[in-house]
DNA sequence: AATTCGGGGAG
DNA sequence: CTCCCAGAATT
C-alpha cells in the first residue's frame, strides 16, 4: 500500500529532474498568469493553449487590460478554444477585481475561488503555483494518479468517489514545495500517468502504486457509466385494405398502453409467424425504411412492413381490432411511430 | 446528482 | 469512429 510520507519526496525528486518548469506561463509566475493558463487549460490541452495564453498575454499584459476589453474582444481571441463560458467569466472575473480589488489579484482562497469560472482546484491550483500557498488540486490528471495510486473505485464524477480523492490530495500535498508538488503532480499525469499505456516504469511512485502492483491501471480511474440505452426492434406489420390500416389495441398497462399500434413482432421470425395468422406470407410484404424511436429507458428500431390485400382474414374484425380510415381518420390513441407510419400511409392515397 | 458547455488530440 | 481532456456553473 502506498505510503503517503514517501508520496511527496518521491514526485518532488521526480520533478526536480523531469518536471516541466519553461512554459510561458511558468517564467516569471504571478497570480494573474497562471489564472489565465489554469482558466485556458480547463478542458485542453498544453499544445493547444499556447499559442491562445501568448496571444492573450501580449494584448492584455494586466488583468486591468483585460477588464477594459470589450467582452466581443475577448471572445474573438477565445475563437478554437471552446467552453466560451470560460471566457465569459474571465472577462467578468477581471473586471471584478478591478472592481473590488484596486486590480490587484486577491491573494486569499475565500477571494479567488469566489471568481466566476475559479472551483477548488483551479483556486488552490492559483495560490499554490504562483505564491507557494499550501492548497491541494485535484484536476484530471491528479485524479488519475491518485486513483491508480491507492486504487480508488468508482468514477470521478461521483461525489463520494471526488471527496476520497480530495481527501487523498490534502494527505499527500506537502506543506513545503507545494508549488513544485502540484506542477509535478499534472506533469506526471500528462507524461507518465497516461491515460493508456502509461510509462509505469519511468514513475517514481511506481513503489507503492497499487495499481501497478496490480497490473490493473486499466481499471483507474473508473469510467463513466456508460448511457447506452438497451436496443430493441419492433416490426410493425402495416395492413391495408383500400382506405383502411389495421390495428389492435395494446394492454391498458405498459408501454403505450390502451393506444392502437400496428400488429408488432420483436423478430423477423416472429414476424413470419404473425403473418400466417393474418394471412399475409412474407413474400407479399414490402419492407419499409426503418428508423429508431427513443424511449427514456431503450432505443426502439421499427421496421415498418406493409402489404396491400385484396380481402381481410377472418380475424380481422372489430372487436379484436379496428379498421383505421386514412381518409377519415377516427379519434383513437397512436402510438407517436405509429401515427407517423399512418401519416406515411395517408400521404400516398390516391385521390 | 445530472446536465451543459466544445474543440482537439489520441488510439 | 469513440473516448477523453489542467472543471465549473446551472438546474
Amino acid at each position: 500500500m502506498m505510503d503517503a510520507h514517501r508520496f511527496a519526496p518521491a514526485v518532488l525528486d521526480w520533478y526536480q529532474r523531469y518536471g516541466r518548469k519553461t512554459l510561458p506561463w511558468q517564467l516569471e509566475k504571478t497570480p494573474y498568469k497562471v489564472w489565465l493558463s489554469e482558466v485556458m487549460l480547463q478542458q485542453t490541452q498544453v499544445a493547444t493553449v499556447i499559442p491562445y495564453f501568448q496571444r492573450f498575454m501580449a494584448i492584455f499584459p494586466t488583468v486591468s487590460a483585460l477588464a477594459a476589453a470589450p467582452l466581443d474582444e475577448v471572445l474573438h481571441l477565445w475563437t478554437g478554444l471552446g467552453y466560451y463560458a470560460r471566457a465569459r467569466n474571465l472577462h467578468k472575473a477581471a473586471q471584478t477585481i478591478v472592481a473590488q480589488h484596486n486590480g490587484e489579484f486577491p491573494t486569499t482562497f475565500e477571494e479567488v475561488h469566489a471568481l466566476p469560472g475559479v472551483g477548488r482546484s483551479t483556486a488552490g491550483a492559483i495560490l499554490s503555483l504562483s505564491l507557494g500557498q499550501h492548497y491541494p488540486i485535484l484536476d484530471g490528471n491528479v485524479k488519475r494518479v491518485l486513483a491508480r495510486s491507492y486504487a480508488i473505485e468508482g468514477w470521478p464524477g461521483e461525489k463520494k468517489v471526488e471527496n476520497r480523492l480530495w481527501k487523498i490530495s490534502e494527505d499527500v500535498t506537502p506543506a513545503v514545495g507545494v508549488e513544485q508538488f502540484n506542477q509535478a503532480m499534472m506533469d506526471l499525469g500528462a507524461m507518465v500517468c497516461t491515460r493508456s499505456r502509461p510509462k509505469c516504469e519511468l514513475c517514481p511512485l511506481s513503489f507503492g502504486c497499487v495499481a501497478y502492483a496490480n497490473h490493473s491501471w486499466a481499471n483507474y480511474p473508473g469510467k463513466k457509466p456508460k448511457k447506452t440505452l438497451p436496443e430493441k426492434t419492433a416490426w410493425m406489420l402495416m395492413i391495408q385494405q383500400g382506405n383502411n390500416v389495421w390495428l389492435e389495441q395494446r394492454p391498458p398497462v405498459g408501454l403505450w398502453g390502451g393506444l392502437f399500434c400496428f400488429p408488432q413482432f420483436t423478430s423477423e421470425d416472429e414476424l413470419l409467424v404473425g403473418g400466417k395468422k393474418y394471412d399475409v406470407p412474407r413474400k407479399s410484404m414490402q419492407q419499409g425504411i426503418a428508423f429508431r424511436h427513443t424511449f427514456s429507458h431503450f432505443h426502439l428500431d421499427i421496421v415498418p412492413m406493409w402489404v396491400n390485400i385484396e380481402s381481410a382474414a377472418g380475424c380481422m374484425d372489430e372487436g379484436s381490432g379496428l379498421w383505421y380510415n386514412l381518409a377519415q381518420p377516427q379519434s383513437v390513441g397512436l402510438a407517436a411511430p405509429v401515427e407517423r407510419l399512418l401519416n406515411q400511409l395517408a400521404k400516398d392515397l390516391p385521390r
